[in-house]
DNA sequence: CGGCTCCTTGAGGTTAATCAATCCTGGTGG
DNA sequence: CCACCAGGATTGATTAACCTCAAGGAGCCG
């Protein structure tokens, strides 16, 4: 069970059975319900993870009671690499839903990129694409509100193409608006407002957690701005 | 010469000479003046690169003219990991002082790290390392102005710490202030007003490019919130 | 029908960007 | 030695973005 769970992650997808066996005889199978917390930014950081089934949340708790969402993780996603080579984790992490994920202890797969460099190479990639995804969203938090969430319907349609092949602009939001305000940065009552500037430029068009894109230049034109 | 460079820098500190060896073989020097762009956002990516010595800005520009600077680089740090892994630069690079660097072919550099891992593990944690400093940008950005110079100014008084082993509370800023509201996402009028809020209420002294922390715990508070 | 949660709408206040001068400070040339 | 100039830094006045607080809907399940 688990060796599906591992062909079917990006991060180990063509690897030797070999290969996956190694990792597989490291990890072990974890389960998190709703809500569940796995653990707290500044806690010794001793392991990291595969989420095989449900989502996660990756945030950072503000004093004043806010949370910024640094991301959100799918299944076959990892996260928490940086805990691999750093003390602490630097993050708070909660499920979103009931979640099964795969632990893998630091020493023992540090251990395994020495004698798999296979593996770290491609840790690697993921840890670059990861940085520029981060990158992005430094960016993307000095831009006003509207731009920041026309980027990321953008970004949404651009996933579903890629997976449904077609160029449908009709998406579907994969997380409550509350969550969405969180990741965009801001709170729910401005990106409410925020949705109806776009609906009432005719841009696009919502229903519910259901949108439309009407106009994609006028959109992109948005994100730039 | 460039064995000396390379010795020096944290990224490969404690390699053997046949390793560093290794890694002079495939790397050539660059020069590059106060204000060169070395490369733009979107370029494809042939090479990662080692700062011998001087200053560099990674930055994007943002439609509206300014600039989101997204780290300074100094001596002896890395930067264009992220090119060995993914197809183009994420973000632009240019020389704030004359500069002196390494420059590492992507090919050349994956097939070292297949032959030794052991530079591979580096450039993981070194790479993990930057996840958590960018995790804690997109944090910082979320905070008001005056939280973000607070961070700043406490960071910058850490390191000098850690340099001089001395707890001295009075610490050069290393960047103009111009540079530094970028650094902090903000203009300099309000990086000027900032630091004005600070000194009335006798948490820091500044002179020109000078400070000195009067008030650690009120900085502290400060940076919280 | 209540009670719940999520989302939306409205009014008001705060933060920080913008625009426009003015003030330094170091470098230059008379 | 001093007047001058250019760039960065500061200050003031104004404006715009967005957060906060408070009050409604709208769907959902008991």
């Amino acid at each position: 069970v688990s060796l599906d769970d591992l062909r079917d992650a990006q991060l180990f997808a063509g690897l030797s059975d070999a290969q996956l066996g190694h990792l597989e005889a490291i990890s072990h199978t974890l389960q998190l319900s709703d809500g569940e917390l796995l653990f707290r930014q500044g806690q010794p950081g001793a392991a990291f993870y595969l989420l095989a089934d449900g989502t996660i949340k990756v945030f950072k708790r503000l004093r004043d009671g806010r949370t910024a969402t640094i991301r959100h993780v799918h299944a076959g996603d990892t996260f928490a690499e940086s805990a691999l080579f750093t003390p602490t984790y630097p993050a708070n992490t909660e499920a979103m839903e009931d979640s099964r994920l795969l632990r893998f202890p630091t020493e023992a797969f540090r251990a395994l990129i020495l004698d798999e460099p296979d593996i770290g190479l491609r840790l690697l990639s993921n840890m670059a694409h990861l940085l520029v995804v981060l990158s992005n969203r430094v960016e993307e938090l000095l831009l006003p509100v509207p731009a920041r969430l026309a980027r990321y319907l953008l970004d949404l349609c651009g996933e579903e193409d890629a997976a449904t092949g077609r160029g449908s602009l009709a998406c579907v939001l994969p997380i409550s608006k509350r969550e969405l305000a969180a990741r965009l940065g801001t709170v729910p009552e401005t990106l409410s407002r925020t949705f109806n500037q776009l609906v009432r430029a005719k841009t696009i068009a919502v229903d519910g957690d259901r949108f439309e894109v009407l106009d994609l230049a006028a959109l992109e034109r948005v994100a730039q701005n």
